[in-house]
DNA sequence: GGTCAATCTTTACGGTGGCAACTTACCAGT
DNA sequence: ACTGGTAAGTTGCCACCGTAAAGATTGACC
């Protein structure tokens, strides 16, 4: 049984993508190498991705469809405004940890085609959940809250934090404070994030 | 200082980077692209910045420079903590917005080397008139504020906010409503932060 | 005017992305 | 069971890129 078709191998380009990007950054990305640990040869994506931007893009769709579903899983069944967004905010933290190399290439939008249908499903469903989120907040907290605005915010807060996590780590040094953990931070950021957004 | 064939060849090498990042993004710069915008051969900027790391180094540090003199020049001479937060916030986005091809490579941190005495010293000095915005929150609202974790909530958020405002426009067309301007966003962030931080 | 060092150019080499042409495996229809 | 078609992968090619080395040019200093 010469295996000249391989199992799945989309599924193993982007896996040999997300580990490259998250050993050396978006930066050291290169098609060859992550078609040589595939273990196949350097135009096969093209087979399936067209091009670089069709693989990156199918990573970072697939790094979306993981958040939304851990949004989901998380934050559904809770009723308690702040308690979700802590519990939603730490599953956004955990799932970015747990995929560094999806979450550098989602963020990274010039490297992807923004306009991918599966790119924008799962991420407008990781914004539908956050959106349900606040519409809890403006219900038990705050009934003039704007739902998008308070969106962007917790959106950016969050992203921002996991985003600046390794600058953090050079700050604490240079200053000669110890850096406090990520996951830490954010469940302070999930009091800030509610207080703020409660506060009339 | 260096004035001998070109007439700033250095100031000119990144001048021709930050453009040619806003315009393409940092995955469509290239080295021998900014040779040719200013005009000297492909070769010329490794004698000046040794490799592509520490041109794109130098414009970091550059950025920062601008971004720590703003927050300095916004900040530094107003008393009142809700108001101060509000300016250097928007002089943040201003600047930001101004120099988009610096910010996306000061974000990127796998294309720059974190050692540098430059931008260590640029960033230092903006991380620290963040710092005395935040001892003016915890001494005119809120004693028992963390003044580390404030100071990284308020970097986050407004950092996640400039990195995501390209995102925010697709979310914003996708679902049909309008984009709410970045300026104006800054505004209602500095009034959750503030509150947020406030709350005990 | 002559020497020297800094600045820039030229040349060369290996790596990379994308394209075209080719080979191999699989599958459907008769 | 054969056969045509199609999907999956390979090889070869070209232009571009980053970097290093060596050559050329310019200004500065004595």
């Amino acid at each position: 049984m010469t295996k000249y078709h391989h199992g799945d191998l989309p599924a193993a380009l982007r896996a040999a993508t997300a580990e490259l990007v998250a050993e050396k950054g978006p930066s050291g990305f290169s098609l060859r190498e992550v078609a040589r640990r595939a273990g196949v040869s350097h135009a096969a994506p093209a087979h399936h991705f067209g091009d670089a931007e069709g693989l990156l893009t199918s990573v970072a769709a697939e790094g979306f469809q993981r958040l939304a579903d851990a949004m989901e899983a998380d934050g559904d069944h809770i009723d308690d405004a702040l308690q979700r967004l802590r519990t939603v905010g730490a599953g956004y933290v955990r799932v970015a940890l747990e995929n560094p190399g999806h979450f550098a290439v989602m963020i990274q939008s010039d490297l992807v085609c923004n306009d991918d249908p599966a790119l924008m499903e799962h991420s407008l469903r990781a914004y539908a959940a956050l959106q349900r989120g606040m519409e809890l907040v403006r219900d038990q907290l705050n009934p003039d809250l704007d739902i998008d605005t308070a969106a962007t915010f917790c959106w950016a807060s969050i992203q921002g934090l996991v985003s600046l996590s390794p600058k953090l780590d050079d700050v604490a040094s240079d200053t000669g404070t110890k850096a406090t953990p990520v996951n830490v931070l954010v469940d302070e950021f999930a009091n800030y994030m509610v207080h703020g957004m409660a506060a009339r």
